[in-house]
Formats: structure tokens, C-alpha cells, sequence
DNA sequence: ATCCCGAGGG
DNA sequence: CCCTCTGGAT
């Protein structure tokens, strides 16, 4: 199974339900899941549920959040969430896709890893990682990203689609990076038509003659 | 220096 | 479509 090459490519969020993983995937965005799960602990003693974090204070889950980066965006989103779940949705997080994404500081990003990760819902999350990687492995199609979505899942077991999705964002960034990309470590490499010269990222590309150019 | 397992706002 | 928000990693 691909997995066996990629121990880490899976939720490492730490979390109890599905609210607090609600909480702990806005915390990461630009921050690792190390960090997130080091300031979860104590937001979570806290503020256990939306009822509690929708009268929190601002400035004491600043404060506990304040490593995972963004933080005065992240707590307005947090707070906003959780008064938002209270007065929408009795508390609970929902388990739509369209509902998800109506809460503030939630995305479709987010969203997706909550209906996987939380309700076992199976699906693939095309992020910039996962776009930069299809567009390299030779998809010209719709950029959209749930588009892309789409055509991925239509390769897999759906089954597999949750798991894989981690695999795929792993992957982007652990080692098909936007400038350097490590073929080297790819287990794909040699079914990769980006793979040498092939570079099919206009942006990665640039950079890469760039970074080339220094060498 | 540059980018990030984003989202909201102009 | 562009910008900003933060701190860290590489």
C-alpha cells in the first residue's frame, strides 16, 4: 500500500470530537500539527465545546494559541465558529459539507478534513499542494479544485479516499515542493512526466531555473 | 529568502 | 485577482 512509505501521512491532530477537531484544523493552517497539538491541551481545559468558546475570552485564547501563528485572525474565527454553532446548529458541528463551510474561519479546506477525519465521510481535499501535484503528474484538465477533486477520486476506491487524500497533501509537501521538488525520494518519479525537465508548474518553473541559475 | 495541510476582505 | 494575517521551517 502506498501508505507504507508515508507513516506520517495521516490526521496527526489530536482530538476527541469532532468540535475540537474542528478547532484544531483551523488552528493549523501555516503551522505544523506538532505545534497545533501543543496549544490544544490547554484551549481545550478550558474551552471544552461551542457553548464555552463562544463566550470566551479573546484575549486568553490569544493567548494560548498565540505559537500556532495568526492567532488575532484565528481566535476571531474561532469565536465567531463557535457563536455561530451555538446559535445555528444547537452546539454540534455539522455534517454537511454546505453547512461546514458556512461557519466562519471554515473553508472548504477545512471542511473537508472534518467530514473525513471526524464522520469518516470519504473524500479527496485538492489543496495547493494536491493541485500543484496533478498539474505535474500530467492533469491539463478543469483546475478547479473540485474538479480535480473529482478526477482523483474517479482513479480510487472510495474506500481509500480519505487516507489517500492525506497521502497526496503529504506528499506535496513533504516532497513534491512548488520549487524544489525531490524526485529523487518520489516513488512515482519514473511515471512522472514532470519528472527532469518537465516541469509543468509555470510559477514552480520559473523559480526552479532560478534557484538553478544560484547552483 | 520563501513558503506553508487557508480564509476573509478589498 | 490581490492582499493580509503570524510564526516557523528549510
Amino acid at each position: 500500500m502506498l501508505a507504507g512509505r508515508y507513516p506520517d501521512a495521516r490526521c496527526e491532530l489530536t482530538f476527541g470530537d469532532p468540535f475540537q477537531l474542528l478547532v484544531a484544523t483551523i488552528l493549523s493552517a501555516q503551522t505544523t500539527d506538532r505545534r497545533v497539538n501543543g496549544v490544544t491541551p490547554a484551549l481545550f481545559a478550558r474551552y471544552p465545546d461551542a457553548r464555552a468558546l463562544a463566550s470566551a475570552d479573546r484575549a486568553e485564547v490569544e493567548t494560548i494559541i498565540q505559537p500556532t501563528g495568526f492567532f488575532r485572525a484565528k481566535t476571531d474565527s474561532l469565536l465567531k465558529m463557535a457563536s455561530a454553532l451555538v446559535e445555528r446548529f444547537d452546539g454540534r458541528v455539522p455534517r454537511r459539507l454546505q453547512d461546514l463551510v458556512t461557519l466562519p474561519g471554515v473553508g472548504r479546506k477545512t471542511a473537508n478534513v472534518v467530514l473525513g477525519d471526524a464522520f469518516g465521510v470519504p473524500g479527496i481535499t485538492v489543496d495547493t499542494h494536491v493541485g500543484r501535484l496533478a498539474r505535474r503528474l500530467g492533469w491539463t484538465g478543469e483546475q478547479d479544485p473540485v474538479a480535480v477533486e473529482h478526477a482523483i477520486g474517479a482513479l480510487f476506491p472510495r474506500r481509500d479516499w480519505t487516507h489517500l487524500s492525506h497521502v497526496l497533501i503529504f506528499h506535496g509537501r513533504r516532497t513534491c515542493h512548488a520549487r524544489r521538488p525531490a524526485c529523487g525520494a518520489c516513488p512515482v518519479a519514473t511515471l512522472c512526466p514532470s519528472y527532469g525537465a518537465g516541469e509543468t508548474d509555470p510559477d514552480a518553473a520559473a523559480a526552479l531555473v532560478r534557484t538553478e541559475a544560484r547552483a
